[in-house]
DNA sequence: AGTCTAACCTAGTGGCCACTAGGTTAGAGC
DNA sequence: GCTCTAACCTAGTGGCCACTAGGTTAGACT
């Protein structure tokens, strides 16, 4: 088998593996096992398990960056251009089902692999964090202390996100429709609503 | 030291490491070290390292289960009651660090401890999720595929509320009422309106 | 045919880790 | 003072795992 063929299966049934156990979890005889080879050969292609891992993360946080980029673009209103993008988001989530467990299975109990998965993370949660700071509508939407605001906007956004995706994986014959409206429900009427002066108040 | 002290200083060295490393990560030797004992000594007071976690997990769910139940109850309107749940919920987080970190990364690597995990969590949320079906609102506000919708609408809050908790751990000067109010802004909100006849369509 | 590259293998090695066998110490009750 | 319980220890053991030394095979090019 040719150098990139084997390289695309160790990477394939590697982003299986990880996906299902996690960094730890993973074992290298297993994933070289699933590819067919033995120890050895994955280390040919591959300098370590770290290694192995870092380039998949990268690779597959990059996929993700470019749906974005993609999608959240146009002269349509945000709430029309906010709903593709999430769709685009879940439609490489359904092709991808290995890829975004990886990404999204929290910690790895390694501490070099976990700083490594939050360095890689954070990197795309800014390219994708600009997007929205160009809107010209993301301090009316966020609210006053822009930085603090637009990071726990982003937590709301990725607990959502991460959450019906993972939700979903479980519950496969969910349309994807279906979770897509139930995250624009979640997140955009209330992210317009609360700008509209209705926000919530311990008072109110 | 008696044998209570002794296994409670072991509980809370076990909760702590389990929550920086995961359960695979945390070894057996270095939860006995920070608890100023040997090996033997914890298996003196544990079966095993899988027994050790899962009581841990029981007792911090069990916890964070009666702050809901103590709080969602009442007879003012269901967003101050869900509110006042969101306040003791994000309380409890701030009061046990270790505890919400340990409960709410993700997952292990380790099969069985991972079946044991989602067993847990799973009748946790049977239990809460029991304390929002019991309100008449109910059906008005989640909409018409009941079960589908709740436990939707449960991964869409726990995603919300776990996101935020972590967000807010590496974040402790951020106010414990700005959490919750970005909390009720993106939940509750949204909830409401939706079933205000302000759903989002993709036609609309 | 001969040479070179690279894909692949067998058979380890050292280190970590959950767990234990077997024993010592120390305090409580009599 | 004696006994009994239980908290604690030293010193392992076996198994798994990332990684490797040192080789064989097979196709490509000359």
């Amino acid at each position: 088998m040719s150098a990139a063929t084997r390289r695309a299966s160790i990477e394939d049934a590697a982003t299986a593996l990880f996906a299902e156990r996690g960094y730890q979890g993973a074992s290298i005889d297993e994933i070289a096992r699933r590819s067919g080879v033995t120890p050895p050969v994955l280390y040919d292609h591959f300098a370590s398990k770290q290694d192995l891992y870092r380039r998949l993360l990268e690779r597959h946080f990059a996929e993700l960056r470019q749906v974005w980029r993609e999608n959240f673009v146009g002269e349509d209103p945000p709430a029309r251009r906010v709903a593709r993008s999430f769709d685009a988001w879940f439609a490489y989530i359904e092709a991808h089902p290995f890829a975004g467990r990886m990404l999204f299975r929290d910690t790895t109990g390694d501490p070099k692999i976990e700083a490594m998965h939050q360095e890689v993370a954070a990197s795309s949660r800014a390219a994708i964090m600009g997007l929205f700071t160009d809107q010209p509508e993301v301090e009316r939407v966020i609210g006053p202390e822009l930085e603090e605001g637009l990071e726990m906007a982003w937590i709301v956004m990725r607990g959502v996100l991460q959450g019906l995706a993972m939700w979903w994986y479980e519950h496969p014959r969910v349309p994807r429709e279906r979770i897509v409206a139930t995250a624009m429900n979640a997140l955009w009427i209330g992210w317009e609503r609360t700008q509209a002066g209705e926000a919530w108040s311990a008072e109110g």
